[in-house]
DNA sequence: TCGTAGGTATACTGGTCTGTGAATCTGACG
DNA sequence: CGTCAGATTCACAGACCAGTATACCTACGA
């Protein structure tokens, strides 16, 4: 990607995160990013695609962020929250909810790229948390996995509402993990 | 309302959630409900205004279903979970998700009625679990009631995904009720 | 030296959007 | 019969939007 290109996809995160896709016109991303549209469209084609570029590049971003912490776990029982870990750091910048939940509320067109991208983001996450609970020695990693899912999920998506979910999430999954790797077990 | 108003606001509910509220202008709706776009903007000033009405509208429904729901119950602990029992039968007709979730990812202005309403859907169904919980004697009513909250916007929130995640969600629901109610503690 | 890729500048097309103006119609109710 | 609210008809303003056309500039590598 040129260094053009790159510009505007950062420039492309930031206002369709924050202000939304369809109310974020190309001009604007344009000159926010200090190109011409021309440019933009050399290098992306159309908006839609540049959409499903943000969209994958805000995954890899998350991804990474999330391996990070996981990596940097000692317990393999502490890994299988990581990802909450991850949560709170990630919603000190990040206050609009779930990009690729948002993604899907703007485009309901089930054929647009911004489907599959979210729906793989999801499923990631999920057999991540299936990995983590295996190695940790949890009882049924499947429902658990899939519990943490949830809990995950529901703590992003009331994260623009004036509640205060995530920690409360948190421990819940922490006690979950706990009660699935107790000896009584 | 005029019988006009209420044919109006009927389209806007089913066109703006299936499509968008962003995607869905208003002479489309105007067409869909067999009535003039003047009409509309007689009854409801803007387009903004309609927004507000047809989120009030479904919230009205909605709250009534749950209220259902619970009323149906006879055991208290089973009244609970009862949202979980009244989403079940919502998504039947509702796969796009949550329609104030979404409504807040299309407009990002804080200051759009949306906003308040949908604060105010997720604050009614807090308080709802505070209440039901205390009623049924569960011990710490109010961190149960943010845990469930947390449960049914996850299940709500991944509704779109193909993960099926509503059967996990609810077994978890009424496991934590069960505990926190169970004679030991 | 010359071609080419990446970028700039600017004007433009065709379409869609929210919202308004102005005149007219219709039916219920006093 | 007269009034008036609700509704229709239809044209139109003004803004914005995705995407295109054309011409030009610049740096670099064969």
């Amino acid at each position: 990607m040129t260094p053009a290109g790159r510009r505007i996809v950062t420039a492309a995160e930031e206002l369709f995160y924050d202000r939304g896709i369809t109310s974020v016109g190309v001009d604007l991303i344009a000159e926010y990013s200090g190109v011409t549209k021309r440019t933009l469209y050399n290098q992306f084609g159309s908006k839609d695609h540049l959409v499903a570029v943000y969209l994958a590049e805000r995954d890899k971003r998350w991804r990474s962020r999330v391996r990070e912490t996981v990596d940097g776990c000692d317990d393999p029982a502490e890994a299988v929250t990581a990802p909450f870990e991850t949560l709170r750091t990630w919603s000190e910048a990040n206050t609009r909810g779930c990009a690729f939940i948002n993604a899907l509320a703007e485009l309901p067109d089930p054929s647009h790229p911004a489907h599959r991208i979210a729906a793989d983001q999801k499923h990631w996450l999920l057999t991540l948390f299936k990995e983590l609970a295996t190695a940790a020695g949890c009882a049924d990693a499947d429902t658990l996995a899939t519990r943490l899912l949830v809990l995950h999920e529901g703590a992003l998506a009331t994260q623009p509402l004036p509640l205060d979910t995530l920690p409360v999430s948190t421990d819940l999954a922490r006690a979950l993990v706990r009660a699935s790797t107790a000896p009584g077990r």
